[in-house]
DNA sequence: TTGTAGGCGTTATCAA
DNA sequence: TTGATAACGCCTACAA
């Protein structure tokens, strides 16, 4: 049917292993014959099957992605960035939204180990024990993105959630506030979530404030669970005057729910983010908010997994990416 | 090293074709053996070899996926829909983001065609008839989605972007507004933007309103270019009453800059985009747009791409899916 | 520097 | 209902 080795070879009068060589930019070929060779190749509109390839070479050039809810502007910039070293790498991605669900993200799994990748990033915000455990049994080189992982043996990249979140805590403190509500991932996220809330118990401590005391409410990191999020917390608790949302759209959406219930921002109440997608400038109030870059998370998360495919060194199995707060007009003293 | 079909036959004491059998669900194959084959299976923890499947049956189960600018939310939703679809009829993804450049996107065109995909979904704004040359002379079965395609032999879906830009023109025109300004897409979006634009002079005909005499600027679908445009045209157009940008994010962008320069929006301006990302609602004021599902079209898209690929009769070859104009906070009547 | 031959793991054909 | 066998297209010893 399709052109094969084959025929480039009979056109071009020499073996289908000379092509091979050729195609593969083996040293050992005759420079004249390479000619022959490529205007056969072009002549044919010849293509070679990858899949013949990767039968006999086991090697697929194909980086397996699997993340959570994928149509998140900070996550799609962290794709990008795992797609753009992968290029450069001589990669191809293939890819599957797991919406979260580890029956889906084990699916997934499997038909990737299927096709052979030859590598895994994994971009979710949960992770489940039983994942790691098939990842690690099946032997596949795996990169986690964006979460910290607490595996020895699984590489990560973040930033220090649990840091960034104590820093958010800190300058709302100093800047006054004492009554806080927080608006957290969803209770299945036990990573990125659940890194943060240490920081969050590590700051109150520090300051000498209830833990318990704090109204902490789950959202899906959606602009509407924000909203509602923040109208409960604060019919609830109308003595609060800052609110940590761990997410940018969690926190627009606590904006106008808490606008809807009469609140001025930032001089009634306090509003704070986490990632810093592109819109939180744009936003009204602009939003205050902790910087990461997902892009160079996801690059430099290719680059580790690069290394670990290639057999090299890649240095220390966890790494923090810096974050900063980035202050804008959505918090500010509180109320006297 | 990996087990094989074969380790599989050996245990449960039967032949690689019996094998072969039990895994794709042939019904002549006694149920009792089936049994054995499948013990044998999950106790080897057989995983098909894809490559060699792809490599005899040359089929893939896969769709190449290029698209143009990915982190944008309308077609991170597209690609959503075409997952949902795909999954639902056994394709997995294999994806590259070309960002409209024509020399990436031939490129990806020959990598997926090596690796055999089963079709194609192509999501992007410039449609260059080189890469409609390419992948009709490769045979892979495409759908286009969003953009429309002036081609009779490659089939489309997308919003009926023509009558979409007239609608908001007309009901500007209606609201009393006579000076507009057009912030469209980048000039290589021959497509979309391109049908916009024919969209907005056909009311502009119709109304007598003189088309030229319309400031229209160049953007690049990001918040920043819709600023920068709109305080282009403002000053340089001071008259200027209304500004329709062909993407809601260069919309939210055009707000923040024309609020820079002192204007009140929708008092002073009316400013009205075009898709409907979730985040329109809750920007404020809420934007004023054309609604269309992302979803929908690339779930029809990768729907449509499966009955090609089946071989069944899809229908007709353009399709338009509904659009809508959701009036918000952003657009008014003109001052007067 | 090039060619020959065998095998990667499946599936499809044919015969039993 | 099952098994033997060849073939899919490529790469890689090994031999020449």
């Amino acid at each position: 049917m399709a052109v094969t080795i084959k025929d480039v070879a009979n056109l071009a009068g020499v073996s289908p292993a000379t092509v091979s060589r050729v195609i593969n930019n083996s040293s050992l070929v005759k420079e004249e014959t390479a000619e022959k060779v490529n205007e056969a190749i072009d002549k044919l509109n010849y293509q070679i099957n990858e899949s013949a390839r990767v039968l006999r070479t086991n090697c697929s050039s194909l980086i397996g992605v699997i993340g959570a809810g994928m149509d998140n502007p900070f996550l799609m910039k962290l794709l990008k960035g795992v797609e753009a070293s992968a290029k450069a790498h001589g990669f191809n991605l293939i890819f599957g939204d797991s919406e979260g669900e580890l029956e889906q993200e084990l699916k997934y799994l499997n038909i990737l180990n299927q096709r052979r990748v030859d590598g895994l990033i994994i971009i979710t915000a949960s992770i489940y024990n039983n994942l790691l455990d098939e990842i690690k049994s099946k032997g596949i080189p795996a990169v986690f993105a964006s979460g910290y992982v607490n595996d020895n043996e699984i590489p990560c990249i973040s930033v220090n959630n649990t840091r960034a979140a104590e820093d958010v805590i800190d300058y709302l403190y100093d800047l006054g506030h004492r009554k806080f509500g927080i608006i957290r991932g969803t209770y299945s996220d036990l990573v990125t979530s659940g890194e943060r809330i240490k920081g969050v118990k590590s700051s109150f401590q520090k300051h000498q404030i209830d833990f318990n005391s704090v109204p902490i409410y789950e959202g899906d990191f959606s602009f509407e669970s924000g909203s509602v999020a923040a109208k409960k917390i604060l019919s609830d608790n109308p003595e609060t005057t800052a609110i940590f949302c761990f997410d940018d759209k969690m926190a627009i959406g606590a904006i106008r729910g808490a606008e809807e219930l009469g609140y001025n921002i930032p001089e009634d109440l306090s509003i704070v983010g986490f990632d810093d997608i592109e819109l939180s400038s744009y936003v009204k109030p602009a939003l205050t908010t902790i910087h990461q870059s997902g892009y160079d998370m996801g690059y430099q998360a290719m680059e580790f997994l690069n290394k670990i495919i290639d057999g090299e060194d890649p240095g220390k199995l966890k790494e923090f990416l810096p974050h900063e707060l980035k202050i804008r007009e959505s918090s500010g003293t509180p109320p006297t």
